[in-house]
DNA sequence: AAGCGTCTTCAGGTTGGCTTTAGGCGTCGT
DNA sequence: ACGACGCCTAAAGCCAACCTGAAGACGCTT
């Protein structure tokens, strides 16, 4: 159970990490909001614990920034009983619990471990197309009840046109999406892709899903 | 039925142990936290009725331990009733039931039968993958019928991955999960594991349920 | 001190995905 | 009809990613 800690009260932060990690927690620590925010989107957590008041940002925008970069870990928010801040506050920017300061130890490591065996993991959702499903988590892809294999990149290359299924996606779309931006080789390379999806995902089913608009790009449907 | 009694008042303590001896329970008492939790580990309850306020350590401290060393024997724990959360904490540190100071005696006598009634639930929270059982609480996980032992970062390893069965776990979030936060040695230890866990749980059994997802990560799947 | 088990690093070998190439096919415009 | 163009796809080389056995480092127990 990973955790991370956003609290700028040195000691209070120290007594909490140690607390933690002899409850069988992974704590890391951030000393202030833009370290949290930070730490919060380039690691996987399975809870924070995020205090209100922090140097440089304060709490409630850290929740909001992290909700709206689609980061759904829960949060526990650590609010100052002065008044001013309170509960509804705290949930309405996204956080999943609240608790006043001064708290007891037990009392948070109830609800922390309330959050984590409630999870807030938003999965990936899959994509059905027809009786094809693109399943993103997975990287793979089912036709009915046959499970597909596919590399990194026909799967990017098959996203792309699942996303947009029934409409003309072009070339140099497909490109952006699936290769790096300042890649620059020959876009023969999607119609080869292409061309491994449809012995994949069509030949063996005797379909034909991924048509060829010519001069256009090409289209998925059902 | 065998109870074990955790209370430090001591009048209350005496009263409550005639009263259920009266009933044919055969009732220990334990004064404080740390004799409590002791009796718990060495001796088998059919039931425990635990104090929170205890001298030593607390009630939901004693709660936590016990569960933490898979010991599910049931728990009623008794709470001063200034508490507003009292009640939740108690069910999240692993307890049964819960019962507010002050208390009427024929609940309590209520309560306790249904708990011996329902039995020593052991819900030990593991992760099913086909046929493959992994245990959190201790660090093994099993084949069918057969127990094999993991070391613990064999184990971290197979968790990460049982948690998102079916979907592909990168490198790197493994990494994350199963090793300390600043640890920045080879990625390759990862492989190293993996590799090590085949040898546990796949090739003895002629499976192959941990795959290589080339570019993209491992897969757990039944 | 010695033994044991675990964690980690290292290096050689292997695999397989990515990309390029090139010849063939079909379609469109003139 | 004929060439030009766009697209298809098999084949092959390259190289990063991966596997795995071995051995050192470290800590714990005897």
């Amino acid at each position: 159970m990973r955790v991370l800690l956003v609290e700028d009260e040195k000691r209070l932060a120290r007594l909490l990490k140690e607390g933690l990690a002899g409850e069988g927690f992974a704590v890391d620590v951030a000393h202030d909001g833009r370290d949290g925010l930070w730490m919060a989107t380039e690691n996987p957590y399975d809870v924070i614990v995020l205090d209100v008041m922090l140097p440089r940002m304060n709490g409630y925008t850290v929740c909001a920034r992290l909700r709206d970069a689609e980061n759904w870990t829960p949060i526990l928010v650590l609010t100052a009983k002065d008044g001013v801040h309170d509960e509804a506050e705290a949930l309405d920017t996204g956080a999943d619990d609240f608790l006043s300061k001064p708290f007891s130890y037990v009392v948070l490591l109830a609800r922390l471990r309330a959050l984590v065996r409630r999870g807030g993991t938003a999965r990936p959702a899959s994509i059905t197309v027809g009786d094809l499903t693109v399943d993103p988590a997975g990287l793979r892809c089912r036709r009915g009840e046959v499970d597909i294999p596919l590399t990194p990149k026909e799967f990017a290359v098959l996203h792309g046109l699942a996303r947009r299924q029934g409409e003309v996606v072009s070339k140099r779309e497909l490109l952006a999406q699936a290769w790096d931006f300042s890649y620059d080789g020959d876009p023969n390379i999607v119609e080869v892709y292409v061309s491994a999806l449809r012995r994949k995902i069509d030949s063996p089913f005797g379909r034909s899903s991924l048509l060829t608009v010519r001069g256009a790009g090409y289209r998925l449907e059902a």
